[in-house]
DNA sequence: GCCGATGATGCAATCCTTTGCAGGATTTGC
DNA sequence: GCAAATCCTGCAAAGGATTGCATCATCGGC
């Protein structure tokens, strides 16, 4: 059906190796025979077997991206943010979704390691061995999660909690409430310890009202715990949990921000049009995706400093209607 | 690195060919052979070479997924029914995004026809015409659209549309307003289509609203259209903008459903989560996902009748808090 | 006990591209 | 003007699996 490259090179009067040279190596080959090579494929609309490639070459132009659910408007984000940057580096994007089943993790590596050149794991949560041993067999890198020596993109989440923390404070807010994620988060982890330090240091006290499904649910459900540890402000794990405390806040009649001060971490595009709209650490997610698809073609051209390689990005404090003063009473 | 199919052959002392045979075609090889075949490979940890195979057999074993835009909630549930049924059928799937662009389709569809065996559109925004042009390329199924002589999965919006009018009528409303999606939607047409039969049967008045952009801002921004038209009624292309109506109707001080009934379609997962929540008319989307692999696969099998192939998928009204009795006035 | 049919296996070609090596042509240096 | 260096191109092997065809053994039928 489409061109082959020994068409081409009859077309233009060389040799298949010649034909291959042009198009992968210009600089190698005479710059008339050049032309008249890529004259050629242009007519004929020769594009070479990618399996063919693969076989003799090793690498299969593919990269994998596993995160724990599509649903959670983070993640679309990520994923956004690979795909642009694979577009440009012509690599393909292999997406997998784990539906937050941590034991599904490796499994899904595995088999997606024979199909790629390597894989991102997405906030991943499986535990640091485990991932630590499957990155011995394949390229990987970590987006949203730190571990050692394993290639890493994250988000400085210590001081984003201390913009959280310096905001209210300076809004006279003396405690505050945590809404943790999932207990195998390595952001709620980071979060919570970024928390504690901030905390601290302002002379603040922090209530950790403890681990909560990372769904608008888990909100729901931590809304009434936060309530009743009388803090005057609360920082969620994510918008969608934030946004799940404002619902629940509301259900029970109580004013955000006047009774209480919500925050929340992503800057999800629903969170702008909540009412009131949220206070949020915003990160910058398609940022994300693009910096691990830097990381992992980096490893894939010179693996020996894959234990080194490693990105910290920025965070932002944005503030809408979602926090405000500290009620005095 | 990997082992190749030569020694497991070695090991299960057969040749190559046995090998092969015995692992994708197990009938034809003798029992006692295979099983020492399958020991052997499973001992080795032997997995065929895709490029390897691909080269032969003309197959990638790859599907690829065309969305408009991941970040409407929708579609990742569709990607999720995608994943589940390929994965069970051992393809891997290409996602990718066009930021609903309609002009970005054909240029990822022939990028990614390459490097798959077949490709499931989205709710493409193409023209028809250009569609059927890739089809004639490419095995292509739509998801969310049809059109004549492609195979398509589509959902049954006539009598979606059909509930919706007849829970409104049953709650007194005589006058609708409808909010469309991108004029290059199918759906929104066939949805309009579908209201003004199920409202003219039903001896209602329909109000176009007009096109909007299928985010929360699309609906913020019809609402005032609507309000202006004096419909005691609203149905939205989604739930999505759905949303946002609720959210510039409760600004403008108006009461939901006390002042107007306000509808969405697609059952996102927030859609339950607002206050009120949203009155909506449930898709399968996941079931739309599973529904087009099986149509690909299919038409990959006997490609002679992939004009024939075609599926409507059933719609479910779901009354939940936004929609109420007609106020008389 | 022999012949034909059947079943199981191996041989070898093939898919398409890349790349190490060699050789021919041209240029450079002296 | 000749040897050496440089540049460019072609040859041929390699990569791993699949599959049409041929071969061989076995079995059943008579």
């Amino acid at each position: 059906m489409r061109a082959t490259i020994r068409e081409v090179a009859r077309e233009a009067g060389v040799s298949p190796s010649t034909v291959s040279r042009a198009l992968s190596n210009p600089e190698i080959v005479n710059a008339a025979t050049r032309e008249r090579v890529v004259r050629a494929a242009q007519r004929l609309g020769y594009a070479p077997n990618r399996a063919a490639r693969g076989l003799i070459t090793g690498r299969t132009g593919n990269l994998g991206l596993i995160v724990p659910d599509l649903a959670n408007p983070f993640f679309p984000s990520v994923v956004k943010g690979v795909q642009a940057k694979a577009r440009e580096a012509d690599y393909a994007v292999f997406l997998s979704d784990t539906d937050e089943d941590p034991s599904a993790e490796a499994g899904l590596v595995r088999i997606l390691a024979k199909q790629v050149d390597g894989l991102i794991l997405c906030s991943p949560r499986a535990p640091e061995e485990e991932i630590r041993a499957l990155a011995e067999s394949t390229p990987l890198v970590m987006a949203n999660r730190r571990i050692r020596n394993v290639p890493s993109v994250f988000f400085d989440n210590t001081d984003g909690m201390r913009q959280a923390v310096a905001h209210l404070r300076a809004l006279g807010h003396q405690r505050v409430a945590w809404v943790g994620g999932p207990r195998t988060s390595w952001s709620t982890r980071d979060r919570v310890r970024g928390l504690r330090a901030a905390t601290a240091a302002a002379g603040m006290e922090l209530v950790v009202a403890g681990h909560f499904p990372p769904y608008f649910e888990g909100g729901v459900a931590a809304a009434d715990l936060v309530v009743a540890s009388g803090v005057t402000s609360v920082v969620a794990y994510n918008d969608v949990m934030a946004l799940g405390l404002l619902s629940r806040l509301r259900d029970r009649g109580l004013d955000v921000p006047g009774d209480i001060s919500v925050m929340g971490i992503d800057d999800i595009h629903m969170s702008g049009m909540s009412s009131p709209a949220l206070t949020t650490i915003s990160l910058t997610k398609e940022q994300l995706g693009r910096a691990a698809v830097d990381l992992l073609l980096a490893i894939l051209e010179r693996p020996e400093d894959a234990r080194k390689v490693r990105r910290e990005l920025p965070t932002q404090l944005l503030v809408r209607a979602s926090t405000g003063l500290a009620r005095t009473n």
